[in-house]
DNA sequence: CAGTAACGCGCG
DNA sequence: AAAGCGCGCGTTACTG
């Protein structure tokens, strides 16, 4: 059963009971927006039915700051955005926002879809492309959410791969929720601790705009060190000045080509660019911005990359350095619960390819040991290099060397991403396990590739790798992240179980291939336990049978840094 | 002067 | 060491 949720044109809030394909079985009820919490909780509890809305973003805030936490959800947006593309939904079966009056879908003018300029390009708001003067006064209402809600069941229904893309969407919807109480419960965030590392590496913090005192002290070093007593470090072309007349011939000033050199001042002048970066990316205005009663509360958008990760907007949510973890810390009488997925791409390539040589050698923990066991002489590191050069496309360097002797050792799981990036270079679109497909190439790509000169013929050419690259690595960066998607869903249905027994304990945060829990210590050992519990569910749902395992490092620490 | 591109570096 | 994939974001440098 769905409950469909829409705006009607006073404002209020309108509910409409759904039977299991989408069609209403009753009128639309409809409540004041004040009232719309307290009436949510009062259907959740009757019968948990499927929640169904625009955007989950919409409305799952104000239910959660109400105290009113739901089970399951389908997230139209997110699904019609997965369909839209899916290669598993026929062609022409499903337009997104086709319902809608008026709309280019609609009227069929031929107008391609624009994809929004965003902070997610691939990740289509539905009825964005609806003129403002064809939108329904009010919002749209119930019965076009319900004409939406059913043909992309429908689509669904008419699937070869029906199983895989119902998961796969309600994976997405889930992760919709979890994303919503993530943002709601915060990264427990000690800003004492954090203050503390910035003063220890920085100096205390300077009032205004000035440097702090370890950072001057550092540029004062570097003008001393590089005769250059003007010398604002800050400015690549002051500093790239500077180093040429001290006969350092560097190309740019990254970190990793000045470590070639060997000058009195490159040490120092890495330290600066280290402190620096930690100065303006996690300094004292980052935790003014980002944190607020002791919690940092990022704002995650599902499907925000191509490949169906996520992404984040504020606070870097995903790029936390180590440096600043311990700060990111349990409360008093509670621990974080932090889980990692070892080495997830190649197991989700080798179950993937169906390569059972290679999910053999996978059985081993540490899998590159057990591959480096099986061809590579023991060698783990060549084994890692090679394999990650498959699943990214490295054709240069020790990775392109090692290629085909991984070739001969797995040459399903080779063969498998080869396919995938010979399909991306020839402009065909490829797809996850679950059934999330690359949009097509761009119309620019297209005309690349008929070309005349030998020029343009070389950029093409360039340019049909690069792509052929992305599609390769689309398949397993994309099924990984299905994977975690369905891991966390299932995790988060563990949790929930938890909590009604009265243990608290809450997804505080996800990425890419991690979770963190954090609970009361009552509770630590039990959460740990329904993340691994979720692991295996995860992979049972999407490889049902197959020998591949994907196993976890767990650790129960009382912060970040103490993972791993 | 505002908007944008390029750079550089953090994460998986 | 980086390379080969995917991101966000702060700063500097440039453009209109």
């Amino acid at each position: 059963m769905y409950e469909l949720v829409a705006t009607t044109p006073d404002g209020g809030v309108a509910l409409q009971r759904l039977d299991r394909a989408g069609r209403p079985v009753a009128g639309p009820d409809v409540v004041p927006r004040s009232r719309f919490p307290a009436e949510a909780a009062r259907i959740e509890a009757q019968d948990g039915p499927r929640w169904v809305w625009l955007r989950t973003g919409d409305w799952y805030p104000r239910l959660l700051h109400a105290g009113v936490p739901l089970g399951r959800c389908h997230d139209l947006s997110l699904c019609a955005a997965i369909l839209r593309h899916s290669s598993y939904v026929a062609e022409g079966q499903y337009t997104p926002g086709a319902g809608v009056a008026g709309s280019p879908h609609g009227a069929g003018d031929g107008i391609p879809h624009r994809l929004p300029s965003g902070a997610a390009p691939y990740q289509d708001a539905l009825f964005d492309e609806v003129p403002i003067e064809n939108r329904p006064a009010g919002g749209f209402g119930t019965e076009l959410l319900a004409e939406e809600l059913h043909s992309q069941l429908s689509a669904v229904a008419g699937s070869p791969h029906r199983p895989r893309l119902a998961l796969l969407l309600a994976a997405e919807s889930a992760g919709a929720l979890a994303a919503a109480e993530m943002r709601h419960a915060g990264v427990p965030w000690d800003a004492t601790v954090h203050d503390a590392i910035l003063r220890d590496r920085l100096g205390p913090r300077p009032v205004g705009t000035a440097r702090p005192a370890l950072l001057e002290q550092k540029a004062r070093e570097l003008r001393s060190l590089l005769n250059a007593p003007a010398l604002n470090p800050d400015s690549p072309q002051e500093l790239m000045r500077a180093l040429r007349r001290e006969g350092i011939e560097a190309q740019t000033t990254r970190a990793w080509e000045l470590r070639r050199y060997t000058h009195p001042a490159i040490l120092p002048l890495l330290e600066y660019k280290k402190m620096a970066r930690l100065l303006s990316a996690h300094g004292w205005a980052w935790l003014d911005t980002w944190v607020s009663d002791g919690r940092f509360r990022p704002d995650y958008t599902v499907g925000g990359v191509v490949t169906g990760r996520w992404s984040s907007r504020g606070g870097g949510a995903m790029q936390i350095p180590a440096e600043v973890r311990p700060a990111a810390k349990a409360r008093p009488g509670h621990r974080l619960i932090v889980a990692d997925a070892s080495q997830l791409e190649p197991r989700i390539l080798a179950a993937l390819a169906g390569d059972s040589a290679m999910a053999e050698a996978a059985r081993d923990r540490d899998l590159y040991a057990g591959i480096a066991a099986a061809g590579f002489g023991g060698d783990r590191s060549q084994a890692k290099v090679a394999l990650l050069g498959a699943i990214y496309g490295a054709t240069t360097g020790e990775s392109g060397r090692l290629m085909p002797k991984l070739a001969r050792l797995y040459p399903r799981a080779v063969g498998f991403v080869e396919k995938a990036a010979r399909d991306g270079e020839r402009g065909l679109t490829v797809t996850t396990h679950l059934g999330r497909s690359t949009p097509p190439p761009s119309a620019r790509w297209t005309a690349s590739q008929r070309t005349g000169s030998a020029e343009e013929q070389r950029r093409a050419d360039a340019l049909a790798r690069e792509r052929g690259r992305f599609t390769r690595n689309f398949v397993i960066q994309g099924t990984a992240a299905e994977w975690a998607e369905c891991w966390m869903a299932e995790l988060r249905g563990r949790l929930r179980g938890l909590r009604e027994r009265g243990l608290h304990a809450e997804l505080t945060y996800f990425l890419h291939d991690e979770v963190m829990v954090h609970a009361e210590e009552a509770a630590a050992e039990a959460c740990a336990q329904a993340v691994r519990d979720a692991a295996r569910a995860a992979g049972r749902l999407l490889f049902p049978g197959a020998p591949v395992e994907f196993p976890l490092s767990v650790a129960v620490v009382g912060s970040y840094d103490q993972a791993k």
